[in-house]
DNA sequence: TATGAATGAGACTTCATTCAT
DNA sequence: AATGAATGAAGTCTCATTCAT
């Protein structure tokens, strides 16, 4: 009772001001890309002045990644979450997408923002860029693996060149219903998807071990 | 010897200065989205005062939908080029499938620049976001309808989600290879998304007519 | 028949291109004095390119100022119309008064263009300052004679002051009614005006020679 | 010796700067105008850059509404400063007419600033004409009250008008001290103005009221 | 008689950032 | 833990003007 928080807004609470802050950034930089996103607007938006943002972070380039990698975590909760390791792989494998195509919907800002600074090709790369890359990478590591683990036939080349078959449609199904709106299935796009690549997946396997 | 006038004063040439500068803005607009475009870069990079940009073009947003508008005329003349319409269904889609790839590669500021305006969300929409996403709805439509012509059978929301399919895998597939590098052999990928879109088709129209 | 000026528009007249240029700028610049007048502005009104308007102005200075003259001369034109010289001295006083009261409403956007530029104090004084002061002072001075020959008792003193709070006394009439808006009824003040003044000029005449 | 606080960086005093910023702007306001008055002109006199200005005013037009309402406060409190309300009403009349004359004589800039203002007629009014204006309009209704309490017998009519035209008439003898310079008595003019609105004043009273 | 194109200077404004408190 | 104020650089765009045709 002492702590005295009786007054209005926050007072010093310095985790919550990071947090305020960076809700206000993936948010902008979510809509507008990296040099869309304004100190200014983002002060504006979380209500802190902006010499409080450079408090939090060094500076931009600095909180555009620290929205990355928060929105990176999330975005990996959310897809790792059922983690159901049962059913036939075809179930397996469709079940995974029905979890990615869930968590990217939810997640639109952060990915927006990834994809769009994975696009551009300025002389001095952003970090936030270099960060959305490598647990990119990090996740396609991890995406080979299943499909290894699925398709055990597969030769290494078939599995990187599924997987980043897999992923690539991914990307495109996420920014297809960016475009068009929420009015999309994406959920059923890429049940689509699954089918599609696990039917490839099959094929291949069976040309590569066709006795087994 | 030849007339020489190519030293400083160029003597007033619209349609070349305008040209010009197009080629400037496309390139660094492909690199660096909508705002990471400053007139002065565009000025510098195409020799042409920033004032003089303005003569051509009445801000900003207007250069940028006009490098929209101009890239997407080239890019339907690569793409529709070649026009065979011969051999299997399956050759001609992979046909069109290597067309494509190959006219993605040629023009990827310009796509670049595309996808970033089209994964954008600003309050006041660019236009040449605006112009992007009908140029790709044409896209569509046309696309639809050679699916119809290949695969009579299907349903009219089947020819369409296998389309939205189809552009998805390749927007996905374009900026995978923006984020890898030239190193990535384009027109395999849509190859094997040609064949995997294609199966599905088959299959798809084999349920809808299963006694034909 | 044989001259074909059955082209569409104007078509190398310069008499007439002169006009609507000073028709488009004393517009403008009535409305938003020297410094908002912009050369672009006054080209897109009048339908001519800016680099026309220097073919019949050296520079902006030069527009302005033939603004000033042309207006003057109208202005001048439309006072001095009736040149009634009969009636009672109050009667000729209370007609020169609706003339000019009608004159300025008239010609509202010269006259606000000319005591905008009256009341700008810039270091470099444009000519259409000097040359509306100049015509302003030749207003004075046959004002001046007016006073003297309807009261020819007062001294110069007084006729030159009861000049100048004549003068002074419309400019601020006109200004009430370019604020307040055209339903002022600017010719009953003028009135009330000019009675006032005849008034102040009987009564300091017969202080003068009280014996006549 | 003093604490010695002039060296160049002055220690962040925001309500000092905000005055240093109005006295530039108000100076050069009052001689250029509106359109005459560059941000890179206030920060040049003030000493401050002009992103520092931004700092104190949201833009040019919340600066020069700051300059007016600054300046009216000021003349206001010069007006109102005697308050003396004994004598006859000539007296009183006259006093109040030689009071205005000084204070508009010792803020030229603000009030030519407001004249110049409130001449403009562009198509998205300065706001700091909209309060020229309004204040304007309180120093009116202000006005008729005296009228009133002076001469009871006016109607309402009569009051106005008699009030127009006293301002109307203080507008323009300043208007001519402005152009003529600062040899002009413009007490001396208001002491006539005030006798002749005086006068008029007296003699509708009387013909409202004939046999009082 | 006119104009399309060009241009350096300068307009307003926002930028990311710093610093003293 | 935070912020009011400041600031140089850079942003977009308009300015008055020129010049070759």
């Amino acid at each position: 009772m002492t702590r005295g928080n009786t007054d209005r807004k926050q007072r010093a609470n310095g985790a919550e001001s990071r947090r305020r802050i960076l809700d206000a950034a993936v948010e902008i930089a979510g809509e507008r890309g990296y040099d869309g996103t304004s100190i200014a607007a983002v002060s504006a938006k979380c209500g802190l002045p902006a010499s409080s943002i450079y408090w939090h972070f060094r500076d931009k380039d600095d909180l555009i990644a620290a929205v990355i990698e928060r929105g990176f975590k999330s975005w990996l909760a959310a897809v790792a979450l059922p983690g159901e390791e049962t059913g036939t792989p075809l179930e397996r494998v469709t079940a995974m997408a029905t979890n990615v195509a869930k968590a990217l919907a939810d997640s639109p800002d952060f990915l927006r923002l990834g994809l769009m600074l994975a696009l551009e090709r300025r002389p001095t790369e952003p970090r936030g860029r270099t960060v959305f890359l490598q647990v990119r990478e990090i996740a396609h590591r991890r995406t080979v693996d299943v499909v290894r683990t699925l398709f055990p036939d597969l030769d290494d080349d078939a599995s990187e060149t599924l997987t980043t078959y897999a992923i690539a449609g991914a990307d495109g199904l996420f920014t297809h219903r960016e475009i068009t709106g929420d009015t999309v299935d994406l959920v059923a796009l890429f049940e689509l998807h699954a089918r599609l690549v696990y039917d490839a997946a099959t094929r291949m396997a069976e040309r590569a071990q066709p006795c087994s």
